[in-house]
DNA sequence: GCCTTTCCCTAGAAAGTCTAGGGTTGGGCT
DNA sequence: AGCCCAACCCTAGACTTTCTAGGGAAAGGC
């Protein structure tokens, strides 16, 4: 059975990454930011995204922390890390490398 | 254990129809144009190189041959279909779409 | 008192890639 | 003649990430 996949492989982490640059966030709210970045374009779903933020937070790339919402709710709140900003400008050179090299081979006569 | 992940999931399938869209090759060539066209920054394994091509025989999208190589060589010589045209269009939009999103969510402040 | 929204989480399947092998044959070299 | 390398093809199994498809708790509005 074939399915969407409307994301590419590997770039979750770094769409994450980069919200929380930003600033700290539940993962709800990451999931609504990322929403409003890309004007609706992206539905990150929750069964990928919190597999990934486990990850991440292994790997010390975020920490979470407890705290009350503004609506008055317990959430899990995500911030980046020393290793995690690291890590944030590494996928993002990787990106970039990657998408000019590809970039290459599609136009090249 | 970490690997090395050199390519994006779902990329590849992009970058052998677009080589074979300019001309029918053999596995090991397409390694070697992709190589070329890529100025030695992309190394395709066999071993993801392979099953990708038997997926996308499966699909309709290219088909095979035997044939003998300038070399006097036994080489499967792969051909894009016309459905493995549409394919490549396809992609190629899909592409153009998601990297304009990240670069979008990647850039805005 | 119920329903919706806001939040969190998990197990298992699926897909694609990599690792790490193995194999055949042609032509060049000695 | 014999050997080796280059040019080819292939597969099984591991691995990572994502998706599907659930389930659950509590705050606030009606």
């Amino acid at each position: 059975m074939a399915h969407k996949c409307d994301l590419l492989q590997g770039t979750l982490d770094m769409l994450v990454l980069r919200v929380l640059d930003r600033g700290d966030l539940h993962g709800w709210g990451i999931t609504q930011k990322l929403e409003q970045l890309s004007e609706r374009a992206l539905q990150v779903d929750e069964g990928s995204l919190y597999p990934a933020l486990y990850r991440m937070e292994e790997r010390g790339w975020i920490k979470a922390e407890w705290r009350l919402t503004e609506n008055n709710r317990r959430a899990k709140y995500y911030a980046l890390t020393r290793a995690g900003r690291k890590q944030l400008e590494t996928e993002q050179q990787h990106w970039a490398r990657l998408t000019a090299i590809i970039a290459q081979v599609m136009s090249s006569a």
